[in-house]
DNA sequence: CGTACGTGACGAACAGCGTTCTGGCAAGTA
DNA sequence: TACTTGCCAGAACGCTGTTCGTCACGTACG
C-alpha cells in the first residue's frame, strides 16, 4: 500500500497551492469584476455571465466577488453603467439639435450593440446610476433645445430610450454569437419563406407582404422609428 | 427501539398513496398546464413560474409536463400565445382606421396588463403562433386600411407591438404584486424626490423638470406615444 | 523580534432550478 | 385473460445564486 492510498492530507497542501501560492495575484475590485463579466457577456452572451464563471475567470472563487458586488443583479447594472459611461455626450447646441439627436442616439445604439446581451437587461426599471442620469440630462437637453414643450420631452426621452434599446435586442437575436452574415441572410430568407408560404386565405396581408416584413435591417428599421417619432414630435409642436 | 425507528420502509408505501392512489385523476394536457402556469404568473410573477411548481399545483411531477410542453421556454412561449388569443379581432375599416387603431392597441395593452409578468418575456424574437400572425395580420390590415404605405405599414408594426409591451412593463414594476394604490403613489413621489434632489450643477434639466420626467400614469404615456407615432406616420405619408 | 489582530479570500454547503432517464402502474386490445 | 402501449412521476445530474465559517496573509503593536 502506497502512501497515495492512504486518507487525502496532500487535497491541503495541493489546495493550497493552487489557491494562494503566488502572493504577487492581483487585488479584486469592482472594476476587475466588472471587467470580466463584460468579457464574459461578449464571449458567452448574458446566459453565460454566472457568478461561477466570473470568479473562475478572476482565478477566485464565487463567494469573493460579493464583496465588491451586491450580487448578480448589482454586478448585471454595474456592467449596464460601466457600458453607458463610454457613451460620449456633446453639450446641447439649439440651431444643431436634430443631427445631434440622431448623433447620440446612434452612439447609444452603438455602445449596446458593442456589447451584445447588454440591451436585454435594460427591460428593468431605468437604474438611476451616474452614467445613465447625465445620459438622460443630455438626452432632455437636446430635445429641449429643439424647442419641445418640456412635458412632451419628457416623455420622449423615454420612448427614444425604449427605440434604442429595442433596436440593440433586435440586433441581439438576428447576430447570435459566432453567426456569420450569410447565416443571418439565411435567418431571414427563412422568415421571408414562413411569412410567404403563410394560407392566403387566413393571412393575406402577411403573406402578400412579405417582402416588407422582412425589408431593411436593424440599422435602417432604427433610423425609420427614430424619423417617424420625430416627425411626430415636430407635427405635434407645430399644432399647438 | 420500535418500528418507527428502522429504515424508512414506509416512505414507498405513503409516496405510493399520496400520488397514484387517486385513479379518477383528470388527466393532464397542455390547456391544463398553461392555466396552472398563467394561474403561478398570476400569484407568484414571472420568476416563480418554475417548472416544479407548475407541477405541484398540479398534483405531479415536473417530469410529466414534458409531455405537453417542451420546456419551461415553451411553456413561456404557449402562455402568451393564450393571453394572445384572448385579444377580440375587428375587421379593419377604411372609414375608421384610427379609432380602430387605438381600440386594437388598448386591447392588447390591456391583456398584458391582465397577466402581470407576461409582457417581460416578448424580449424574444417574435414568436410565430398562431394567435400572434393574426393579431399581426389585423394590425397590419387597420394599418393599410389607414392608406399607410405598405412598407412604413409593416415597419409600424413592430413600433406599436414594442409600445404596448414597454407599457406593460412598465405597468408591471409600477405596481407589482399586491401592491397597493398608495404605495404606488408613494413610490412615484420617491422618484420625483430623486430627481428633484439631484445637484442643479450637473444635472440641472432633471432637477428642474422632475415634474414632468414623473407626470402621468402609463396609460396617459402609453396614449402620448401612440399618439406621437401616428402623427408621425401621418406627415410622412403627407409628405410623400 | 515575536505575536496578536483584522481584513478579505474562498471552499463547502444549501436550496433550488431545468432537464433526462427509468421504472412502473393503468387502461386498451387481441 | 394476457399482452402491449403510453402516460406518469421518482430519482438523479449538473447547474445556478447565495451564505457561512474558516483560514492565510500583511500589518501594527507589545
Amino acid at each position: 500500500m502506497s502512501l497515495a492510498d492512504g486518507p487525502p492530507l496532500m487535497n491541503v497542501s495541493v489546495r493550497h497551492r493552487s489557491t494562494r501560492d503566488r502572493p504577487a495575484k492581483a487585488p479584486l475590485s469592482q472594476e476587475a469584476v466588472v471587467d470580466a463579466a463584460l468579457a464574459i457577456l461578449k464571449s458567452d452572451g448574458l446566459e453565460g455571465v454566472t457568478m461561477r464563471r466570473v470568479a473562475a475567470a478572476l482565478d477566485t472563487g464565487a463567494a469573493s466577488l460579493y464583496v465588491y458586488v451586491s450580487g448578480r443583479e448589482g454586478l448585471l447594472q454595474a456592467m449596464l453603467d460601466r457600458v453607458t459611461a463610454t457613451i460620449d455626450l456633446e453639450a446641447p447646441d439649439p440651431s444643431r439639435w436634430r443631427p445631434q439627436l440622431h448623433s447620440l442616439l446612434l452612439r447609444m445604439h452603438q455602445a449596446l450593440v458593442t456589447h451584445p446581451g447588454i440591451a436585454a437587461m435594460t427591460l428593468a426599471d431605468p437604474p438611476t446610476t451616474e452614467a445613465v442620469l447625465l445620459l438622460a440630462e443630455n438626452l432632455l437637453g437636446i430635445l429641449l433645445a429643439g424647442g419641445l414643450d418640456p412635458q412632451d420631452a419628457a416623455w420622449a426621452c423615454d420612448i427614444f430610450v425604449l427605440l434604442v434599446t429595442a433596436a440593440a435586442r433586435e440586433d441581439d437575436v438576428r447576430r447570435p454569437r459566432g453567426r456569420r452574415d450569410d447565416d443571418r441572410q439565411s435567418q431571414v430568407d427563412d422568415v421571408y419563406n414562413t411569412f410567404a408560404g403563410l394560407p392566403p386565405d387566413r393571412f393575406p396581408l402577411i403573406a402578400g407582404h412579405a417582402a416588407q416584413m422582412v425589408a431593411g435591417d436593424g440599422d435602417e428599421r432604427f433610423r425609420f422609428a427614430i424619423d417617424v417619432v420625430v416627425d411626430g414630435m415636430l407635427a405635434r409642436a407645430a399644432r399647438r
